[in-house]
Formats: C-alpha cells, sequence, structure tokens
RNA sequence: GGGCCUGUAGCUCAGAUGGUUAGAGCGCACGCCUGAUAAGCGUGAGGUCAGUAGUUCAAUUCUACUCAGGCCCA
C-alpha cells in the first residue's frame, strides 16, 4: 500500500522525520562515498563569522549552496562538503566587549589579553554549538555539509597555513611596512575598521573656509576651500584639475585671486572683476607662501599640483595637500615626492613642534566627565589676523563619520600599516577574472573587475587583539624575518623568570599562535634579538587562505589539497565582493597563479516587505527557526530560491511561503494522493510489464514527452545556475500540466475503467511524473522530494536507491515534440471555447452542438487530430476546422512589422495605414498570389504574403473570439437532445453530491430514485444509462420510491427530488 | 562624492536581439467546476512599463540625463 497523506499535512514532521532516517542511515556520507572520485565537483564553504545568531539570509546562501552540490551529486559528481568558521576579528571582539561591558580598547589591555582571548574561543566555540546557532540551523534547514570535521580559522593548524603563506609572500617580496590614511577616533585611540566606519555616519556641522595661499612670484592668492581647519597646518601643496577652467579675477577688498569658473558663484558678483580665463594646467608649478611654518621640510613643498580628484561640485576648485591626512592626499604626495609631515598624535592632539597649538586637540573631543574643545576657531582666527582668511562660518552640513563607541568625531590619519603589494599581480588578477563564470555576469565585470581596477595594495595589519598574529618579528634596526611555520617558531625562545627557554622545549600545549603567547618568543640571529611586530592581520586573509589552510597545506594533505584546486563552485553575498570573492581572488593568484573558483553566485540580501534592510535594532528580522515550526524548511527553501533571482535582492514576505505551500507542495501532495487512491483501491503495485511508450494512449505520450523536455531544460538551466528558471519551471509543470491537465483529463481513466492496459499505462505514467518530479525538486526540497520518492518506490521497488538523494540525474528518452505541439494548439483552443462559455453563461455542463476553429493551415492538421479531446474538454458535440478562406470568415491583415520594418523604412507608416485597409477581395489575392501591389501616395509598392499577418476576427451570427492566430466560433443553437442531455449532467452532479454527503465511498454502488416534474423525468429516463454508469447506480426508479438519503433539488427550471440508497455487495 | 544594481498592475515577479493587443501569481469583484474538493478554473476591474530628452519608420526595450530605492566603497 502507498501511504496516504491526510489534507493537513504537517511538513516539520515530515521533515524531522526525514532527518532521523538521513542520520541513521547516513545518507549525506554514501552520497559522497558512492560516486566516483575521479569525478570530483569541488565546492568551497565561505566560513560564516560566528558572532551571533543565524539569520534568514543564511538560509538564502545556505540554500543555494545546498542545491548546486545536491543537484551535481545527482549528476554523478563526488561532492565534498567541509564546513568552516570563521572565527577571529573584531566582530568577536565586540560581541566580547558586549558581554563583558567594555567600553574601551584598554579595558581589554587592563583585562589582560591572554584572558580576553580564552574568552574569544569559547564563545566562539559555544556559538558554533548552541542551541538554535548555527549547528541546529545547518542540520534542521537541511544543508548538508560535513561540520563534523570543520576547518577553524582559529587553530593553531590554520594558522601555521596562514602563516606559510604570508612567508611565501615575503620570499616573494610582497610584504612591505607603508603608510596607510585610517579613520582614527582620538579619543579611544585606535583605528577604526570600515566595518566600523559604516556604523557612525552622522549629519554634523561643520566649519567651513575659505583661505588664500598667496603666491610667490606674483601679487596674487589661489582660494581655497575646507571644512577642517586643523589640516592646513600641515599643508604641503595645492591640487588643481589641469583640464578645469579657472578664473583670476580682481576682488575689490581681497585683491587678486584664482579659483575654478565653475565655482565663481560664491563671490558676490559686485565685489570682483573678471581679469583672465584660463586651464588648470597653467596654474601647475606656481609656489606659494605656506600658511604655517612651525614645521621644516626637506623636499620642495608648497607648490600647485595636478589631481584627478578635484571636482568643482563645492569649493573652489582647489584641494590643499595635506599628506597625512586625507588618503587622496596621500596618494598624491607619493607620486609627487611630497614632503610628508605628521604634527598630530594618535590621540588627535597637535605635536610640541605647533608652538602655537600644542597639545591643542584637533577636534572637540566629549570625554566622560568634561568637553574639550578642538583648535579650529583659534586656527581660523589666527588666519584671520594675518588677512588669509577670506571667509569663513560653521554652518556646513554633512555626513561625516563617528566613533560608533564614544559618538566623537573621527580623524582621516597617516598610521604605518604593513601592506601587501597586489598591485604588482593587479593585471593577473584582472586577466584571471575574465575566465571566471560570474552570476550574474556584472559583478564580475563591474563592481568586482572595477575594483580590481583600481587595486591598491592589501594593508594587512590591524591593531588588535584576537585573530592570526603577523608573523613578522624585528630587530632593532627594522630587519625583518618572517616565520612560516611552528617548526620555524620552535627556533626561538621565551623568557621565564628571567630565563630563556626554547620554544622547542615547551610543551607542545604552551604553543599557541595567538597573543599574547607569540609576543613572548624572540628570536636571536647573528646576534641580534628580534621581537615580534605586534599586529594582527586583516582577518579577510583568513577566510581568504582556506582554499589550502582548510587541509593544512602545505603541511599535511598534499594531494587532498590539489585536487581540490580550484574549486568549481561559491556561493556567498554580494557584501563578500570585496571581501571574501577578493581574498580569495587576490591569494590564489599570488600563491598559485591561477583561479580559485570557477564558478559563482552572488546573493543579493534579503529585505523586509518594505524594501527595508533588516536590522536587529529595526526589529525587522525573521527568524528562520519559526519559519521551519511553521512551514517546514523545504517551503522556506522554495520560496527563497523561486521569489526572485538570488542575485536580485529577495523582499521577503511571510504571506509569499505560505503561497508556495498552497500552490506548489499543495498541488504536488495532491497529485500524489490522488494517485494513491487508486492505486490502493486497485492493489496496484507493479509488478506488470513496462508498457512502451509508444504503446500508451496519445495523452500518456503527451505527459511523458513533456516530463522528457522538462528533464532536459531543467538541466540546461541547472547548468547553468540559473536555479530560480529551473525551479519554476518544474512548479509550473507540475500545476498546469500535471495537475490541470493530465490527471484532470485522466481522472476517469482512474475511477472508472477495469484493470486493462489502459489503465496500466495510466498508472505507470503518473508514478513516472511523481518519481520524476521528486528527483528533480530534491536538490530544492531535500525533504519532501525523500518522502514522495520513498513512499512510491518502497511500494514499487522499482529502484534500488535508498535515497532520493543518492539516485543518477534521470535520462529521458521519449520525445514527442509534435503531440506537445499539438497539445498546445488544443489547449489554447479549450481555454478559449472555456473562456467564451464563461462570457457568455453557457454552463459547461450544457452540450452545445458545433464548434467552428480557424487556424493557420500548419496547424489545421493538429487540430483534426486533437479533435476528441477538445470536444470532450468544452462539452461539445462537433468541431469543424474550417479553412479560413470559406467565405464565412471576416479578414484583415496588418504589417509583420519585423520583415516589413528593415524592408521599408521610412515607408512604413504609409504602408501600415493602406495594409489595414485592405479588403476581404484583396487579402484573398494575396493568399492566393502570394503577392499585391499597393498605392502608396502614387508609388506603387509590391508586398508580399510575409509582409502581413492575416487576422481573422469574424463569422457572421457566431459567438466569436480569437487568439494567437486561432479562432473559434461556437453555435449555440440547443435542440432537445441537447438540453435533455444537459440535464442529465446536472443531475449527474446532484447525485454525485449527494453521495458524498451521505458518506458513501467511491465505489459503493447505489439504488436511486427520482420524484419530479414530468419533463426533467423524462430527461434523465432518457439518459439513464449514462446516469446510471456515472454514479453507479444499479437502477433509477422514476415510479416506485426508495428508502435512503433523500433531498429536494431545483434543477434549471424544474423541481425534484432524489432519493439515493446503498445497495448491499 | 564614485562604482554597480533596481524601478513593469494594489503586492510579488516574468518579459521583449527595438515591431504596434506588455504577461503570471496573490489580493479585490463576479461567476464556474466538483468523487483530487478546506483544492481547482474562468471572467472583470486595475499599467502614461519611474520621469525627461535623444537615436529610429517604430522605444516600455537602446543612449544620455534626472528622480527614487538598494548595495559596495570613499
Amino acid at each position: 500500500m502507498f501511504k496516504q497523506f491526510d489534507e493537513k499535512i504537517n511538513y516539520p514532521e515530515i521533515e524531522e522525520r526525514i532527518l532521523r532516517f538521513w542520520e541513521e542511515n547516513k545518507i549525506f556520507e554514501k552520497s559522497i562515498s558512492t560516486r566516483d572520485f575521479n569525478k570530483p565537483f569541488t565546492f568551497y564553504e565561505g566560513p560564516p563569522t560566528v558572532n551571533g545568531k543565524p539569520g534568514i539570509h543564511h538560509v538564502m546562501a545556505r540554500t543555494l549552496k545546498d542545491l548546486v552540490c545536491r543537484y551535481k551529486t545527482m549528476q554523478g559528481f563526488q561532492v565534498h562538503r567541509k564546513a568552516g568558521w570563521d572565527t577571529h576579528g573584531l566582530p568577536i571582539e565586540i560581541a566580547l566587549e558586549k558581554e563583558l561591558g567594555f567600553t574601551q580598547k584598554s579595558d581589554i589591555e587592563k583585562f589582560g589579553v591572554s584572558k580576553f582571548n580564552k574568552k574569544a574561543k569559547e564563545l566562539v566555540y559555544h556559538h558554533i554549538e548552541m542551541k538554535e546557532g548555527w549547528r541546529t540551523l545547518t542540520e534542521r534547514m537541511g544543508y548538508w555539509i560535513n561540520l563534523d570535521d570543520p576547518y577553524i580559522t582559529c587553530t593553531n593548524e590554520y594558522i601555521e597555513s596562514v602563516w606559510w603563506a604570508l612567508s611565501e609572500y615575503y620570499k616573494k617580496g610582497l610584504i612591505y611596512k607603508g603608510f596607510k590614511i585610517v579613520p582614527q577616533c582620538p579619543h579611544c585611540e585606535t583605528p577604526l575598521s570600515s566595518h566600523e566606519l559604516a556604523l557612525g555616519y552622522d549629519e554634523v556641522k561643520d566649519p567651513s573656509v575659505y583661505v588664500k595661499f598667496k603666491l610667490k612670484d606674483e601679487d596674487a592668492a589661489i582660494l581655497v576651500w575646507t571644512t577642517t581647519p586643523w589640516t592646513l597646518i600641515s599643508n604641503i601643496a595645492l591640487a588643481v584639475g589641469p583640464e578645469i577652467e579657472y578664473v583670476k579675477i580682481k576682488h575689490e577688498k581681497h585683491g587678486i585671486i584664482y579659483l575654478a569658473k565653475a565655482r565663481l558663484s560664491i563671490i558676490k558678483e559686485e565685489e570682483y572683476q573678471l581679469l583672465e580665463e584660463l586651464k588648470g594646467s597653467e596654474l601647475l608649478n606656481k609656489d606659494y607662501e605656506p600658511l604655517f611654518n612651525y614645521i621644516p621640510v626637506e623636499k620642495r613643498a608648497w607648490y600647485v599640483i595636478p589631481g584627478d580628484f578635484v571636482s568643482t561640485e563645492d569649493g573652489t576648485g582647489v584641494v590643499h595637500i595635506a599628506p597625512a591626512f586625507g588618503a587622496d592626499d596621500y596618494e598624491v604626495s607619493k607620486k609627487f615626492d611630497l614632503p610628508f609631515i605628521q604634527p598630530v598624535t594618535k590621540s588627535g592632539r597637535f605635536t610640541d613642534q605647533v608652538t602655537d597649538f600644542a597639545g591643542r586637540l584637533v577636534k572637540s573631543i566629549q570625554f566622560e566627565t568634561h568637553e574639550e574643545k578642538g583648535a579650529d576657531p583659534d586656527i581660523i582666527r589666527n588666519l584671520k589676523e594675518r588677512n588669509l582668511l577670506y571667509k569663513a562660518t560653521n554652518d556646513y552640513l554633512h555626513s561625516y563619520p563617528h566613533c560608533w563607541r564614544c559618538e566623537n568625531p573621527l580623524i582621516y590619519y597617516a598610521r604605518d600599516s604593513w601592506y601587501i603589494r597586489t598591485t604588482e599581480i593587479a593585471k593577473r588578477m584582472i586577466d584571471l577574472n575574465n575566465t571566471i563564470n560570474w552570476c550574474p555576469p556584472e559583478v564580475g565585470t563591474g563592481r568586482f573587475g572595477n575594483w580590481l581596477e583600481e587595486n591598491k595594495d592589501w594593508s594587512l595589519s590591524r591593531d588588535r587583539y584576537w585573530g592570526t598574529p603577523l608573523p613578522i618579528w624585528l630587530d632593532d634596526e627594522g630587519n625583518m624575518i618572517v616565520i612560516g611555520s611552528i617548526f620555524e617558531l620552535k627556533e626561538g625562545f621565551v623568557d621565564r623568570d628571567g630565563i630563556r627557554v626554547a620554544i622547542k622545549d615547551l610543551p607542545e600545549s604552551e604553543i599557541d599562535l595567538h597573543k599574547p603567547f607569540v609576543d613572548e618568543v624572540k628570536f636571536e640571529k647573528n646576534g641580534k634579538v628580534y621581537k615580534r611586530t605586534p599586529e594582527l592581520i586583516d582577518v579577510w586573509f583568513d577566510s581568504g587562505a582556506m582554499p589550502f589552510a582548510q587541509f593544512h597545506y602545505p603541511f599535511e594533505n598534499k594531494d587532498l589539497f590539489e585536487q581540490n584546486y580550484p574549486c568549481d563552485f561559491i556561493c556567498e553575498g554580494i557584501d563578500q565582493t570585496r571581501g571574501w570573492f577578493y581574498t580569495l581572488h587576490a591569494i590564489g593568484t599570488m600563491l598559485f597563479d591561477n583561479v580559485t573558483y570557477k564558478n559563482l553566485i552572488v546573493n543579493e540580501l534579503i529585505l523586509d516587505k518594505e524594501g527595508q534592510k533588516m536590522s536587529k535594532s529595526k526589529g525587522n528580522t525573521v527568524d528562520p527557526f519559526a519559519l521551519f515550526d511553521k512551514y517546514g524548511a523545504d517551503t522556506t527553501r522554495w520560496y527563497l530560491v523561486t521569489t526572485s533571482p538570488p542575485w536580485k535582492p529577495t523582499l521577503f514576505d511571510e504571506e509569499g511561503i505560505a503561497e508556495v505551500q498552497r500552490k506548489f507542495f499543495g498541488t504536488l501532495f495532491n497529485t500524489y494522493n490522488f494517485f494513491v487512491l487508486y492505486a490502493n483501491i486497485d492493489k496496484y503495485d507493479f509488478k506488470d510489464k513496462f508498457i512502451e511508450y509508444s504503446n500508451r494512449p496519445e495523452i500518456d505520450r503527451w505527459i511523458i514527452s513533456k516530463l522528457s523536455s522538462l528533464v532536459k531544460e531543467f538541466e540546461e538551466l541547472m547548468d547553468n545556475y540559473d536555479v530560480t528558471k529551473a525551479a519554476r519551471l518544474v512548479s509550473n509543470f507540475t500545476i498546469d500540466q500535471l495537475s490541470n491537465w493530465y490527471v484532470r483529463r485522466s481522472r476517469r481513466r482512474f475511477w472508472k475503467s477495469e484493470m486493462n492496459s489502459n489503465k496500466l499505462s495510466a498508472y505507470q505514467t503518473l508514478y513516472e511524473c511523481l518519481i520524476t518530479i521528486s528527483k528533480l525538486t530534491s536538490p530544492f526540497a531535500p525533504f519532501i522530494a525523500e518522502e514522495l520518492y520513498q513512499n512510491l518506490n518502497k511500494v514499487t521497488n522499482l529502484e534500488s536507491n535508498l535515497s532520493v538523494h543518492l539516485v543518477y540525474y534521470p535520462n529521458p528518452s521519449f520525445f514527442d515534440t509534435e503531440l506537445e505541439t499539438k497539445m498546445d494548439i488544443a489547449q489554447r483552443v479549450v481555454y478559449l471555447t472555456r473562456s467564451m462559455r464563461a462570457k457568455h453563461n453557457l454552463k459547461v455542463r450544457q452540450p452545445l452542438k458545433k464548434i467552428m476553429v480557424v487556424v493557420d493551415k500548419n496547424k489545421r492538421d493538429a487540430l483534426g487530430k486533437m479533435k476528441d479531446v477538445i470536444l470532450e474538454e468544452v462539452n461539445i458535440k462537433e468541431l469543424v476546422v474550417l479553412e479560413d478562406d470559406s467565405g464565412v470568415v471576416n479578414k484583415s491583415a496588418k504589417p509583420n512589422f519585423k520583415v516589413v520594418g528593415p524592408k521599408y523604412g521610412k515607408l512604413v507608416k504609409l504602408l501600415t495605414n493602406a495594409i489595414k485597409e485592405l479588403n476581404k477581395n484583396a487579402i484573398a489575392e494575396i493568399e492566393k498570389t502570394g503577392e499585391y501591389t499597393l498605392d502608396l501616395d502614387g508609388n506603387s509598392v509590391k508586398i508580399s504574403l510575409e509582409d502581413i499577418e492575416i487576422i481573422s476576427h469574424e463569422i457572421e451570427g457566431w459567438l466569436v473570439e480569437s487568439e494567437e492566430g486561432v479562432t473559434i466560433a461556437i453555435d449555440t443553437e440547443l435542440s432537445e437532445d441537447l438540453i435533455a442531455e444537459g440535464y442529465a449532467r446536472e443531475f449527474v452532479n446532484r447525485v454525485q453530491n449527494m453521495r458524498k454527503d451521505f458518506g458513501l465511498d467511491i465505489i459503493d454502488r447505489i439504488e436511486l430514485y427520482l420524484k419530479g416534474d414530468e419533463k426533467i423525468v423524462e430527461y434523465i429516463e432518457q439518459f439513464s444509462n449514462y446516469i446510471a454508469n456515472e454514479v453507479l447506480a444499479e437502477k433509477i426508479h422514476t415510479s416506485e420510491s426508495v428508502s435512503g438519503y433523500e433531498q429536494k433539488w431545483k434543477i434549471g427550471e424544474y423541481d425534484c427530488i432524489i432519493t439515493i440508497a446503498k445497495v448491499k455487495n
């Protein structure tokens, strides 16, 4: 017996059961071990940062990863899936700081770095395991990945591999120390990462200051605008756009001034006189007097240089350059070999060199106890006193970054930092990127491609605590050694109570490749002691190193790594473009001169119903576990994949999930239940011989062919990673073709006839459709697919697979595209006829006499063959295919624009009018001779048949409807026989309803009695055989009464009473 | 400020190498069907295909700009 489902299907219950089945039978393991080792499909898991609860967007990414891997498994590939966890970095530190109630970076030092890092490690492992955490999510949603052997970035093995990579760079000369402009919080005395930066943008009012820089060789000044007067002290050059138009003006108070022409509006018209217009290039190299002289410089400074970043959107079209306080400034200063001065400390105060402002804060800071004002107003006053100020206000409103912890304004500030010289391999990265299959492609060429084009050296170091230490040790003179393995580390030593202890003599358990242990390690070489530089590395390097670090390569698993590199497929969110996608690519290019991934799917964010980003503070996040409990994981997965392509932002709407469940899964289960209902009644167990497709009835051949086409198209889409279209294809097939056409049309074959080859064929056909759908859906909805597959296969034992996830992709053998086309036409005629009946209130139960159909010549044959299907569907007695040149049809023509456009060009407008005016006779002539001569404003133009489309739109005296080249007309005249049959059908309908109300079984036989108006009794008697057959009545009485279940009816205009009684077997 | 993406029915989304009637589902109104039935089907209303300009015989589709939203980066 096949398992039958209740009307209300408990999805979560099914899923929990399937989960246990998978686990007990080790299906995941088998899905790998049964596949050919020599046919690998490699997948890299992007390690999620384990700093909190997983959200719905994780379900999205993991669904995509899972379904691609399952699909590839079905295609016969061996797909290893090693899980991974990103465990280092600021997000973890922040989470821990919150937990410990820390407010400042220095709190960590007070607490103790050793203790802090120990806690960080605990936190990380806790998140990996915790209930409602990552492991639970992964398992519950059916994401198959090997969680028992994950790579974890904070283990010694992992870090050792990372160190190896860094030491390789060092050997290639790619690691250096340089300056970087970072957002620095003067209050917390630490640089902030870009991720932190994004947390703290705020609208503020800042100074807006126009300053005059006096030229050395002429009595004139260049006007410059800034919102950070404190940086003027560090000014070293001025930048102009060489192609930008500038003007020289004579100002009534300020003398001769240069500024961008486009910015003249900042000066009142009556106050100046235009002297000259000039290109920025003419201003280049002019020397000017520095505004301040606190810091001596050794190289040429204070002159005009070109800058491509200069704009005329605001300011004066001249940018003041202070190399220590702006990224553009720093870049351009290197390019022109300008002096570098840094008169500001990490805590945002001027150094003693700046005598007038020594010790002053550059910007106001709010401390816990008091506020200290910045030096800006005093600097402005100073400039004004020396007549260097054009004007100054304090009302410039803009968005400026603030520290998310203390809410004080940040300053951009040059600090030393370690770099990887990625610019050296930028060209190669671009070339390799062009070979990667990006889904969608525009991310690869656009966002990622541009990013590579503008590649900057990778700023590697971070001043934090919990992360991979930079394996660099320096002596007093700055000579460095880079350690690439634990083996090398063991050549070092630590001080223990003043005694030098070699690392190799320490117990293995003491060696922890983290702070503070590594900081204690020293080396002695050639009489020099090397101490560790204190920085950690960017946590992104950790994850980018996973292709080899996950296998502890090159210390172990050489073969394993080589076989798994590069990988076939990765899938992550778009936010990884400059994150993981980049670091994988950069590291792969540098170390192995190869791409790291060949295909990738980029998935976009999941927004809430209103299109807003989900965030905890807005309270619009969605808890995936609640969804799983309510709808099941499969429904959620299916919804996420089908609602919009992964690379478009998905607006999440819970009602959409409910709809998916009802529409697709509901229909699928319904179809399954239908099959089971009759298969169980017939005790059908599929021991019979397979009926060749060619011997099956047309409808079966049709759906099998449709199914074959589906299997083929699905594979093509999936191979292109177009998963949304693939899933939608399955859904449409199931709902429209299988359920709403095949099953509906075939119902009677299941419940009426005796067991014969026709019925056998119906069972075999529907079974094949269901089992194939279970296979196609299995990557997307692994639970329900499994449930259906097993329920079907367990009874029939046609396949030896324990699970749907062990099957191989179906290989369709039967195609009949001609039949598919024919059915397509038939369906169109049927839908059109139904809509006509509905519009004109002609119930389908009332048979009609005749339908006439007008179609193109090429469809006529098909229509004739599908006649029976159509007539049955629309309940009409006769179908006449009309020759479209018969006089009944009225025709008009319109141009076929695709053909006519290129051919006639500008004449098209005239031509269109002429063609639309063609009469019946003219069209007839074209159809006969294939050509016709039109008169267009005196020019005669010969058109041919392919230039026009002929539309048949009317048949006189009939109801007519037309669509896509199919025109139908129905004869609505009713004969007495037709009316009688209509009543008979109405009668059957009432009896069937009564059977159901009465609680009869489908196969119960009845007796029935009708009492009513003479006319209706007459009709019923006329069709008594038909009726008896339909309602399983042994006898229909119209005179002698029967006792049983009785109901009064009004059928049409006649009243009657119907009684039914069950006949005992 | 820069880069990329998006804007099509009340909502969620398709679509068109540029071709004259722009589709589906949901929702709404009305109706139909009925031994798959707490499903299913149809009809109707609902669109200046974000706006402006350009290219073209023809633009919702291509181009430019503008507006709005999103993401990434400054």
